[in-house]
This record gives C-alpha cells, sequence and structure tokens, in this order.
DNA sequence: TGTTAGCACTCGATGAGGGAGAGTGCTATT
DNA sequence: AATAGCACTCTCCCTCATCGAGTGCTAACA
C-alpha cells in the first residue's frame, strides 16, 4: 500500500476510536496534516472503500473504518502507547496483594484492568494441569466421606470432596495418604492420570475401599478440568460506549458473558502467542460481531499458566490496550513466578 | 379503605405489572368488571391519587402505582400464586445437585432463580459462624507457610494461606494440630475467638511459632467475616424489563452489582422474618429508587444460615415472585439441613 | 346521595415539511 | 497528479399540525 493512503487510513482510524463518528475528507485534511488538499483525501478515501477498508454508512456521511481496515491497522499501523507513571502503578500496586490466595489476588487484577483499559476484562485462573504437585492431604470427613486438598506449585490450592462406598479407618487412611504423598508429590500434575492412580493404590484391600469412582473423582481433582475458572469485570464500562447504547446489543453481550463455557471460548482465542487480537468476526463466538478482543497469556517459569483479555467494541483502542495487556500480562507472570520460587 | 377503592388499586396494579403502561379508567372498567362506569372509576382514582396510592405521569394519561401503593398491595392486597408443577419440578431439580461443593451449589441456585422469576438472582452462601467446627487440619506448605482447612456442620469447607515467622517441625505441628482438634471441634463457631486459640496455644513454645499474626488469621478464617460470597445471576433479564432501557438507571443498577459490600448491604434487608419486600426508597443502598427487592432466608436447622433474592422493576409481579422465594427458600433449607445431618 | 353520560380540555405521540450542514463525486483547471 | 469549484444527496433537527387517549367537571338521573 502507498504511504499516503497508509496514512490515509491511520488518520480515519485513529480519529474514529477516538470520536466514535464517521471522518470526513475535510476532518484529515484539517486534524492530521498530510500536506494535500481535502479532494485528494477524499481520491485516496475512494480508493480504499473500494478495497474494503473503510466503509461509508449513507451516501453523505464520512468514512468508518470495516473490519478489514482495523486489521490492517492492528497488523502494520498502530503504535503501541507508553503507559504513564501513575498506570504502571496501578499495575504494579494490584500484584502487590497476597497471591496465596489466588482466587482474590486473580479478582483483583481483573478489576485492575477494567479500570486502566475502560474495557470489559476477562482473566482466567492458572491451568492447575502446569506445574507440580507440592503436596497432598486427605482429611476424614464422615464414614463415607473424604476430603482432597491439594496444593500446587503455581499456588493453587484445590478441595474436593469424595464419596466414598465404604468406611475406612483412620489408619487406612493414613496409609493411603502417606502412598500417595510419596508417589505423586513432585510429579508434574498433567502426569498423573487415572491408571496411575489405579497402579498406585494396586493393592486389593484399597481398591475395594475407595472404589473406582473416587479415584476418578480424584483425577479430576488433579487434571485441569476442574477449575477453568474465569473472573470478569467492569461490564459496566461498556454501557458509557456509545455502540451499546443499544439494547439488543448489549442483550447479547452480557448473555454471552454469563456463560462460562463461552467465556472460555473467547479466552481461547490467543492459542499460539503471546497477544493476540481478535477483530469483529475473528472472535471465536457467535453474537459479538460488534466486538474486538485482545487476549494476552501469562506464563508461570516459561510455561503457558492461563489468559487474560479485554473485551471491547470494534472502536478499540488497540494501540493503548495492547501496551497495557502486555505489560500486564508480563508483571502478571513475573508475580506469579516469584510466588512459585518461593513456595519451593 | 372501602371495598371497591381496593378493587380498583388492586386492577391498576395488576394492570401495570402486566403492561408497563398508565393504566386509565376505561381500561379498569372494561377488563376488571366492578359493574361501575368509568365515571364513577374516575373518581375512585381521583381519590386514591389524593391519598398517594397512584400517580400521574402527566395530565392526559392513566395512572401509575406509587411505591405508597404497591407497598399498600403487597401488605393486603396481593394473592401468591401457586407455583406450576413445572416450576416446582424445576426447583427441585436444582436442589438434586451434589450439596458437598457449596460454592457450585449455590451458584445453580442462583441460576435457577433468575431463570424462573425473570429477574436478577443474588444468592449468599451460608454464613460459616453458624453452625459447629467439624474439623480442622494444619498442612505444612513449606518452611514458612500453613495452610489451614476447616470443614464446618454447614458443609462449608474453607482454606486460608497463613504466614509463619518461624519454621516449625512435623511433629509439632501434629501436636497443635490434635490439640485445636480436641479443642474447637465440635463447637460453635462463633465461639471461637482469638482469646481462646491464645489460652488454647499457651504454652510458650508454641505461642512463638505461631505468632499472634498468625493466629489472627486462623480466627478470620473462622470468623463469619472471611467468606461473606455472594453470587448474582440473571442480571441479563433486566435488559428486557421496559424501564431499563433507559441507559443512566442499567449503569446505576449494574455498577451496584458489581461492588460487593453493596450486593452485602441488599441482602441484609431481610433482617427480621423469613421473607421480606422492600420497595423503591425502601431498599438500604442509594441508586436504584425505582427497584424492588424480594428477600427470603433459608435456615439450617432452624437457624438461619444465609439469604436469597431477586431483584427487579418496582413493576415487580409480587405475587409470583414471593410464592416462588418462599418455595425455594424452604427447599434450599431443607436441602442444606439434610446435607448437614448426612454429616453427623 | 351515589352513579352516570356528556363534553371541553390537556398533553404526549406521531408524522410531514423544510432548512441547515456535512460530506461526497465529478469535472475542469493548474 | 493535485486541486478548486460545484451540484447533489443525505441526515439531523426544528417546527407545526393533527390525533387520540384520558382526564376533570357539570349536569342529569335513579
Amino acid at each position: 500500500m502507498e504511504e499516503r493512503k497508509k496514512q490515509v487510513l491511520n488518520a480515519i482510524i485513529k480519529d474514529y476510536i477516538a470520536n466514535a463518528e464517521p471522518v470526513g475528507s475535510r476532518a484529515v485534511a484539517k486534524k492530521y496534516d498530510l500536506g494535500v488538499s481535502p479532494a485528494t483525501i477524499r481520491n485516496e478515501m475512494s480508493d480504499l472503500e473500494e478495497e474494503g477498508y473503510i466503509e461509508q454508512p449513507h451516501t453523505s456521511a464520512g468514512r468508518i473504518p470495516s473490519a478489514k481496515g482495523y486489521r490492517y491497522f492492528v497488523d502494520h499501523l498502530m503504535q503501541r502507547e507508553r503507559l504513564t507513571t501513575a498506570q504502571l502503578k496501578a499495575v504494579r500496586q494490584a500484584m502487590r496483594g497476597r497471591v496465596d490466595e489466588m482466587e482474590d489476588f486473580m479478582r483483583s487484577c481483573c478489576n485492575m484492568i477494567s479500570q486502566l483499559t475502560h474495557y470489559t476484562a476477562l482473566v482466567a485462573m492458572p491451568e492447575q494441569g502446569r506445574g507440580t504437585l507440592e503436596n497432598i492431604q486427605l482429611v476424614p470427613v464422615s464414614d463415607h466421606q473424604l476430603l482432597v486438598v491439594l496444593l500446587t506449585s503455581t499456588g493453587l490450592i484445590r478441595h474436593k470432596l469424595v464419596d466414598l462406598p465404604q468406611e475406612i479407618s483412620w489408619d487406612e487412611l493414613a496409609g493411603i495418604e502417606s502412598r500417595m504423598r510419596r508417589q505423586l508429590c513432585g510429579r508434574e500434575i498433567k502426569t498423573i492420570t487415572y491408571e496411575l492412580l489405579h497402579d498406585l493404590l494396586a493393592d486389593y484391600q484399597l481398591q475395594e475401599k475407595i472404589s473406582a469412582q473416587a479415584l476418578e473423582l480424584i483425577e479430576q481433582t488433579l487434571s485441569q478440568e476442574a477449575g477453568h475458572k474465569i473472573f470478569t469485570g467492569g461490564v459496566t464500562n461498556m454501557l458509557s460506549q456509545p455502540e451499546f447504547h443499544d439494547i439488543d446489543k448489549l442483550k447479547s453481550m452480557f448473555s454471552l458473558i454469563e456463560e462460562d463455557d463461552k467465556l472460555e471460548k473467547l479466552l481461547g482465542a490467543a492459542a499460539g502467542g503471546q497477544l493476540t487480537v481478535a477483530i469483529g468476526g475473528e472472535i471465536p463466538v457467535e453474537g459479538i460481531e460488534d466486538c474486538s478482543m485482545v487476549v494476552a497469556n501469562y506464563f508461570v517459569n516459561g510455561e503457558k499458566a492461563g489468559s487474560i483479555g479485554v473485551l471491547g467494541p470494534t472502536r478499540l483502542n488497540y494501540g493503548r490496550t495492547v501496551s497495557m495487556m502486555e505489560v500486564i500480562a508480563s508483571e502478571l507472570s513475573k508475580a506469579i513466578s516469584a510466588k512459585d520460587d518461593k513456595n519451593k
């Protein structure tokens, strides 16, 4: 694409992001001095429209960026915005909380993100399949119930109640516990399977006491499937965006946010690299075609642990948001990794 | 109040609840045959307005109920609506879930309530100050960290990480644990105070090891202050209500729902009895004057354990909602109490 | 005395008409 | 290739008239 055309596209998108109103040739010529007249810009705009980067809501209005236009902008034109010191401070502040109680910690991260970006924040807890098992504890609750408590190196604590088919004595339980602890602690969690547990307790008597069903439950607790918890914050922010003054759009967005599996799909967008931008139809969920997302992964000791993201209108301030998410994800990685090390 | 005036008020409120539009004298006369002409009804309406039970949005419109009108309706006129068998089934269905994982259980209750009522549901977890302590477990995490796991008779499981000022050996820990267990298990949780813990571990050596700060943390975990978790569900339902087509109203409602302490205040409305209806300004939180709430308490073995509620427009279907909340609260009480017994 | 019919009046909602203004596309000019 | 000029097309907004629902009042009626 020729340089000037890029500049025009850039100007249109920047202006539209700032003002949420169609941008005319005159405005481009005035505010972003490209050294040419509105007429020239009109010609460029005409070309850009033909190529699908911008569109016209109606004949006598200015142009607005299309999804393709935003995509080009994000890929080639967007400039990252440095965070102000105040913003950086806010990020660090949120990270200072006790990382111990992972849930509270992530929740406050979520709030911080929504406040900083002014969009809706989505935060996924660290996947528990990552890291190693630090400790396992079996607590008898009653004759037929057992509480399994797990600690992982990623700082996660999980518990689950397990129904037992038979009574089990204190001694037996202690035996099982120490055996499990010996065999499982220090192991990578994802390598712990039903078969492993089964073999571990292959001893006939123990097998019978614990039963296949209970073993399965324990494995579930261990495996990552169990707790894919996702927090949301700052949905209120959306109400200030002019594009969501339409109640129907709001509805489709809110109903999405109330469904956990859809949320998971959303954050799944950042499959590959560190940070992904999904624009309009690129979002892997139906019904929010007018939205964009910025999703970043965070890492614990080099391994992907979870994702954080924001959801906003396609008229998202990509430059600012991407910078923020990069910084936040990296700080988050640091904070959790540090905690991880401290535990060892 | 004279019988006919009651009937007129009743008709107006019923109609307004159904249609969300000002009700005229003609409509009352036609749909709810009181055997009198519109003119007579107009006179009654004029009286009702003078007494403050209804108001007129503008001169040439029908009447809408005022907060005072709704209050009179709820106190004197409202008829409970029997739940259909399908609705009852839905309630029981939600209760069938594993009561073990209290959090998941309450969350699904929350969804059920919002789906059934078509309003926004608020559900508070059982207060953990209630009931007795069933079991306590201290799990060493690292040299200087300790995981405290608690089980209560109300089926709640709580854990908290505690920083220790000094290393503590396995044996010492086991000693502390068994001592705590001996002294605390079976006790009512609200009777467990910092002083008690302090005395319990009065032994000089142990004191030093565990430190005041850690004790405080343990007490916090035990006391009810810690986990007043409140779930919300079905906020989307509000978007369908015509009164919330106004974005500003939506905003004030949503921002409220995102603040936990405000939510707590809301559910606190049901201070006394089984079920409370708060209309408009009666709601104990600013900023949602156009809303009403129905809050019910649920009980575990006769003691108040928590609250459930719905939030909707003042034009709430009180009859239907009150019946539903009564049934749900009583089923919930049963379900949790049953679980409680099973644990003993 | 309570009820009703009739009627004038009020006021929001609806829709048509008519600038004003913004922005475009085309054409002729530099 | 870039620009200035110009006619044209929209939307937006204001005004105005009409319509109709609903009231309040008064007078008649049982």
